[in-house]
DNA sequence: ATTAAAAGTGCGATTTTTTGCATGATTGAA
DNA sequence: TTCAATCATGCAAAAAATCGCACTTTTAAT
């Protein structure tokens, strides 16, 4: 995820996004919310408003650049789209995040879209937890 | 869902509590959010604080009497708890809720989750689609 | 019925998230 | 490089959700 990913997707190269993507990039372990991402950014001593954090994952998530994930707690966490589908574990104690696919649950979604005569367009499957780590 | 199970939780039996559940009951095929409610009360003559409506929901859900969803819109939604899981099929254009339950997605859930070294506490399965009556 | 303790409500104030607008940065063409 | 068009940003204002507090209502004991 880069310079010339924004290019594609029509948007200028602007400080806010790339450091934004930066910091989206070393975030794999779990996803961030847009507080998270503007404090991220003072830390670093970068001058960013909070309402630009908001609208740059609000454009990202239009762009396909992030997906937006509604988890439990209530406001909205971010991650890069990386184009492969997966679903989440969530751990409620650290928020440390993982990711997996299970073929056959994904087949059985789509069998019951079906059988309901739903046209499916997406989905969403969040299990929560206590990590490993956390448990001990 | 009645006054009893207020008793039952503790909570005084008020007027907003109980044109709430009221409410509530009748919303079988929709999932009502804070401001949904307040919208009906208002319309049939209840003079009910928008501040009462979002604490009375949290009080049921805290109490058990209701379940929160963070459905792909961002707002909370409700639905009463009847004590029998399900995961949700919704329609992204009209809102209408359908309600599944898999056994098999179930019993895979677990087996992920025991997978990661997760002792998980709960799931949420979201099914986005349009809906048969929305496709016609 | 009366009454006191406990809990609930409405209102306004606060926090969180989003939006509007004037200013400033980026981009591609000259 | 220079420049104009276009898009982004920061700030402040607005909207959405939550909280604090003075005042009611509920409840259960008298
Ligand atoms: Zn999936
Ligand atoms: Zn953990
Ligand atoms: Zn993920
Ligand atoms: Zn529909």
């Amino acid at each position: 995820m880069n310079n010339s990913d924004l290019k594609k997707a029509g948007l200028k190269i602007t400080l806010p996004r790339v450091k934004i993507l930066e910091i989206l990039e070393k975030a794999r372990d779990r996803h961030l919310s847009a507080e998270d991402i503007y404090t991220i950014l003072n830390e670093s001593g970068e001058e960013i408003g909070l309402a630009t954090v908001y609208r740059v994952l609000t454009q990202f998530e239009e762009a396909k650049l992030v997906i937006r994930h509604h988890f439990s707690e209530g406001h909205s966490v971010f991650e890069l789209d990386l184009g492969t589908h997966h679903d989440h574990l969530v751990c409620v104690k650290c928020g440390h995040v993982e990711e997996f696919v299970d073929e056959l649950i994904e087949k059985r979604q789509k069998a019951v879209a079906e059988n309901a005569g739903f046209c499916m367009t997406d989905h969403s499957l969040n299990i929560y937890g206590i990590c490993k780590a956390c448990q001990m």
